[in-house]
DNA sequence: CACCACCCCTTGCAACGCAAGGGGTGCTGC
DNA sequence: GCAGCACCCCTTGCGTTGCAAGGGGTGGTG
């Protein structure tokens, strides 16, 4: 069940799922399956990560060097793939969260509105 | 090239564009230009729109009756298309600052850096 | 022994934004 | 008088990203 009535929880950002995954693996080595589950309860609920997504997107951090790869065995007794950052990958961490402050901020105030429009006529 | 932290001013979140172009026109018409314009400085030069998906998106909004396109004059004698927008664009653009908020807001929340990490290592 | 939770993965497909192009017009300055 | 720039419109690729929809395998439990 859904914590959140905000009618539908998924959907996320274009390019926000890698920082996700790589925040998501900042605390301890995570497998897919956990990372995707943790995601969904750390914002509790809002935001849903499919799988058809995630996979390649890890497979991509792999290859981009920023995040590590180990087959272990889980909780369950299960094999897993269990992923952890590489400091490529923390340092992406890093700036990429930065970045994202910067621009959701900028989108956020953009977005509100004007409680005085000045005279913006002219491009001038 | 890898992600430039500081330098690079554009790059916007996809799905953010029309919301941004809906916000710009609803104070008063305006063009293309002018709205790239708008945008621009309403970010204070931290977001960018170019020209190669302004106009795109001008005419996908046209079509999905959000917003109204009318032939004008600009203020340098310029012929140039005014968009206003309609009553499907303003609900359009309430709705989706609502989410956008909401998602975004879920996203930085995600991306915080937890002070005390707590046991969230099962999915059980 | 069926079924579910756990876990991995891939193949389309569609959307979005960008780069790179192209065209035309009113001023301004030389 | 005409070069050049700011103003304004637009389109065609292309790459990236995420999703839907599939598929497979295993351990425990009723």
């Amino acid at each position: 069940m859904p914590i959140h009535p905000t009618s539908d929880p998924h959907e996320l950002p274009s390019g926000t799922l890698e920082l996700l995954i790589l925040r998501s693996v900042a605390d301890e080595p995570r497998h897919g399956y956990g990372i995707s589950h943790h995601i969904k309860q750390r914002s509790l609920g809002a935001l849903l990560v499919e799988e058809g997504s995630l996979y390649p997107a890890l497979h991509r951090l792999v290859r981009l060097g920023q995040l590590r790869a180990n087959w272990g065995t889980s909780e369950n007794n299960r094999k897993a793939r269990f992923y952890s950052l590489t400091n490529v990958g923390r340092r992406r961490l890093k700036l990429g969260t930065a970045r994202w402050k910067a621009v959701s901020s900028a989108v956020t105030e953009a977005l509100a509105a004007t409680a005085a429009p000045k005279r913006i006529g002219g491009v001038a």
